[in-house]
DNA sequence: AGCCAGGACGGAA
DNA sequence: TTCCGTCATGGC
């Protein structure tokens, strides 16, 4: 058990905010998440954070997967002062964290997240993964599957994804894992590029477009200067920044910017 | 009952 | 290049 006082974290915000769809809620501000193959139940009590592991998983998995070495408050500080909306979402979604996830499970979720609304996607997510995830974990009565491997999808039809609800989608995941099974896109490889060939490697993958793409790299790759405009986002800088959105003052960490926009976006609209 | 959702694809112009 | 119809499903 690990346990750490944290400025800028709120594990309510981190799993509500859109970016993971693995985060089971078992309790007042606690989780179980599945993280690719690995499970951790988390909880939070005001500034601390529990971490159910033992300190060598807590240093190799959690801490760079919860991004706790980065000083979120410098990005905070560095929002003009005279930008109103982007000083209310970041006020108002302060705990965000950028992920570093599972490259391939990135890839999965956000090939699912298109044309589509996040209670949805999780419900995709979650099929799938019972359906057809490999690996099972017990903990606390609760059974969780891991995200099915490129190999295992790889074998499947659309057809055979049907009971996951995919829609349109399911073609989309059997060609793109055949094309990571079959070594055509190679996942270790784009882990040790830098953004803008990650992102055209990432774009060869079927279902995979410049938001996905942009997605994938932030949430996965941790290049947290892309800006990925999905529909909300979109919507947001027409109404707020008609001019453009400032992201040469954001210059290497404007994905930090973009999700502040993305979770406080949510909120407006329930 | 419609409108919309963290869009991408293939073909037309 | 840009533009446009199409693609499934279900939350609200």
């Amino acid at each position: 058990m690990i346990e750490c006082v944290l400025n800028d974290f709120d594990i309510d915000q981190i799993a509500s905010s859109g970016q993971c769809f693995r985060f089971h809620r078992v309790g007042d501000k606690s989780y179980d998440l599945i993280a690719g193959t690995h499970l951790l139940n988390i909880q939070q009590n005001g500034r601390t954070v529990r971490f159910d592991c033992d300190e060598d998983e807590f240093n190799a998995i959690w801490r760079p997967y919860f991004d706790l070495d980065a000083d979120y408050g410098r990005c905070k500080a560095a929002v003009a002062k005279r930008d109103i909306y982007l000083q209310n979402a970041v006020a108002y979604g302060g705990g965000l964290r950028i992920l570093r996830q599972d490259l391939w499970e990135t890839i999965l979720c956000f090939i699912i997240s298109q044309q589509n609304n996040i209670a949805r996607i999780t419900k995709c997510v979650e099929n799938l993964c019972s359906l057809f995830g490999e690996i099972c974990y017990n903990k606390s009565e609760q059974v969780y599957n891991s995200i099915p491997t490129a190999e295992r999808l790889a074998t499947c039809t659309p057809e055979d994804l049907a009971p996951v609800r995919l829609g349109y989608r399911a073609k989309y995941i059997c060609a793109a894992a055949r094309q990571v099974a079959s070594g055509e896109v190679d996942l270790e490889a784009i882990r040790h590029m830098d953004y803008a060939r990650a992102k055209a490697e990432l774009l060869r993958l079927t279902g995979v477009g410049i938001k996905v793409a942009e997605c994938i790299c932030l949430f996965a790759l941790h290049h947290i200067d892309a800006f990925p405009v999905d529909t909300h986002i979109r919507q947001m800088l027409d109404a707020h920044y008609p001019k453009g959105f400032p992201l040469k003052r954001y210059k290497g960490f404007a994905g930090v910017m973009q999700q502040y926009a993305f979770y406080y976006e949510l909120s407006l609209k329930d």
